[in-house]
DNA sequence: TTTAGCACTCAGGTAATATGAGTGCTAAAC
DNA sequence: GTTTAGCACTCATATTACCTGAGTGCTAAA
């Protein structure tokens, strides 16, 4: 059972000038909207089906009608244009991510930031390994007497260093044999493997040399597990204080505790549809409770051979879905382009 | 010309029962906290002389007294009671800082994330270089056949590396050279040193080779660079939203925007007066606009030998400021202490 | 110098009332 | 069958008037 053009065609104007107003909808202003040269009460008569078939709802008895969530998912999926976006967003959006020489994070945090700016709403990024890492090699530079330095890289292409001090001091000789040690034995491992493997080790070393052996391989496999860890970071959750549903400090509050990390709740897409790469998740769909009457429309994006990343946008459900969603699936060919994927240039807006 | 006792302990009461209640004093509650067993008609007088005075002020006739800022300035300095620590507030802090292996900003972070939620205030931190920094070595690493690994080692013992591909690919006697020219030529200098030099190597240096140098020094600038940049973070501002003052959004809005750095306004300590380790700034006394009705403690500790971090909590000025610079100061000492200087153990709180 | 007493002020709460946008329903028109 | 004009009804919100009470300053007596 699929609605009539003209139900759809009202439910898009109710939708759209709700977004707009954030005020429940009459008649009268979609007969002016819709287009459709009817009266404000068959108008009426068809808001009434609508609410009877979920799609609307009244707060109370005599004011206008607001999308459910129904609604809004009717919209998402059907009705909804896609939005261009202007030359200046582009170029923004360009500007920001083409900044060479920067380390992944500050990439990503500053793609969460420019985002949030272009759409208003708050922002969250997240990264991660997608499968198993390993370490594809030591090296140990020593400094001075009593320190050396230890370099792990990963086979993501990682690279993380740490100075160690040896109160004893070393010798060339020594850090060789470590070197060695290391190289042959701890590549090519997962973290857990390390663990076991270095629990082997204990017993049939000596005590110094194992001792050394585990202050470079604990640093490593702090390092496989920061990579895999979800690194979860937003941006522009001010923006949140600009919605009137987050005008009262009891709404607001919450969720921003939940976006800033001050809350323990688990980090957000419990669900994540991987066929696709753009998911909405529209008020009550989403599981945890401090985002139950907010959208979140989310996208992933490849990073190098091994990881995978997810940037999001947080906003009520009466969230401007055609403006956000361009502008994310923009900044998500982006980002996976930047990253090295090849991907069908992005239509460019005219002049 | 200095107050009466009497007065004083009246300011103290009006102070300490606004800080608490958020609400403008009247002479009834002070003649019932103050403890001076005088009738309200007098503390009526008495109150009326400090707002003569410019201590307190009045919101509307017929209203209760509250402190202004140069009330809470003599508040601050004369008649504040030094607060003690709990126990379990201690463990929390000690706790939090004891965690080895992590890295710098990450132990920095947690440190404010802790003390804003024993304080219930935003907290941000700051760090940088106290004076000039250098890079001390140069260590260059193959990987595969076209990219190496550049580690940079400055002189307060920062060491970060990159991954740098070469298209052409090189050979290990070329790295060896390359090596031998950043390790001559470029070690010991700052970061404007480094491009005076690169611009002298120009001319004199076959294109390919520069290419390869300039490559490692830029990189090594930039980590001299963020080595002297002020790193700013925050964490907490939500707490901000539990104080009446910042209940109405407008008010709120621009000073989250300001510590969530969506503003531009450059960051906090314009004034740090460096003799003394524990600054109060009262709301007027802040030069920075989105900090005018606002207060600011903060207090400065050393990192290793060449840093310095500034920690802070802001609030309104109706602030706690008795719980605060004690809990303010236990975490300024312990950062100092964690990061190596030695200082008289602090007074534990008794059971 | 302190205190009791008193008239005065004024922000904030409560209740009463008005407004108007929007509805559903009916009956006539198409 | 569909559409429309008309009308009575609903109810959130704005407006207004009024009341309350905490707190004040001042005066005159202790």
């Amino acid at each position: 059972m699929t609605l009539t053009d003209r139900k759809k065609r009202i439910l898009r104007a109710v939708v759209e000038t709700y977004i707009a107003t954030a005020e429940p909808v009459g008649s009268k202003a979609v007969a002016e909207l819709a287009g459709l040269d009817v009266s404000t009460a068959t108008i009426r008569n068809e808001m009434a089906d609508l609410t009877e078939l979920g799609y609307l709802e009244q707060p109370h008895t005599s004011a206008g009608r607001v999308p459910s969530a129904a609604g809004y998912r009717l919209y998402v999926n059907e009705l909804m244009d896609r939005q261009q976006l202007t030359i200046q967003e582009t170029q923004r959006i360009n500007e920001a991510l083409n900044l060479k020489m920067e380390e992944l994070d500050r990439v990503i945090d500053r793609a969460g930031k420019v985002l949030s700016q272009i759409s208003d709403y708050p922002v969250f990024t997240m990264a991660a390994a997608k499968e198993r890492i390993t370490v594809k090699r030591f090296d140990l530079l020593m400094v001075e007497d009593n320190a050396f330095i230890a370099v792990v890289m990963t086979d993501n292409s990682v690279v993380k260093n740490k100075l160690i001090r040896i109160p004893g001091g070393l010798s060339d000789p020594q850090l060789q044999m470590l070197s060695a040690v290391l190289n042959s034995s701890f590549v090519g491992l997962s973290r857990e493997e390390m663990e076991e493997n270095l629990d082997k080790m204990e017993t049939r070393t000596a005590p110094g040399a194992f001792e050394l052996i585990s202050l470079v391989v604990e640093f490593a496999m702090e390092v496989l597990a920061g990579q895999s860890e979800q690194k979860f970071r937003t941006a522009g959750i001010t923006h949140l204080l600009e919605h009137p549903e987050y005008r009262s400090l009891d709404k607001a509050k919450p969720l921003m505790a939940y976006l800033s990390e001050e809350s323990d709740a688990p980090r957000l897409p419990a669900t994540l549809d991987t066929g696709k790469n753009m998911n909405i998740l529209i008020g009550p769909e989403n599981v945890n409770d401090a985002l139950k009457d907010t959208s979140v429309v989310m996208a992933s994006y490849d990073i190098g051979d091994n990881m995978r990343g997810v940037i999001g946008v947080v906003g009520p459900t009466r969230m401007d879905y055609a403006k956000v969603t361009a502008r994310l699936s923009y900044f998500a060919d982006s980002l996976t382009r930047m990253f090295g994927k090849e991907l069908p240039p992005p239509e460019e807006p005219e002049e």
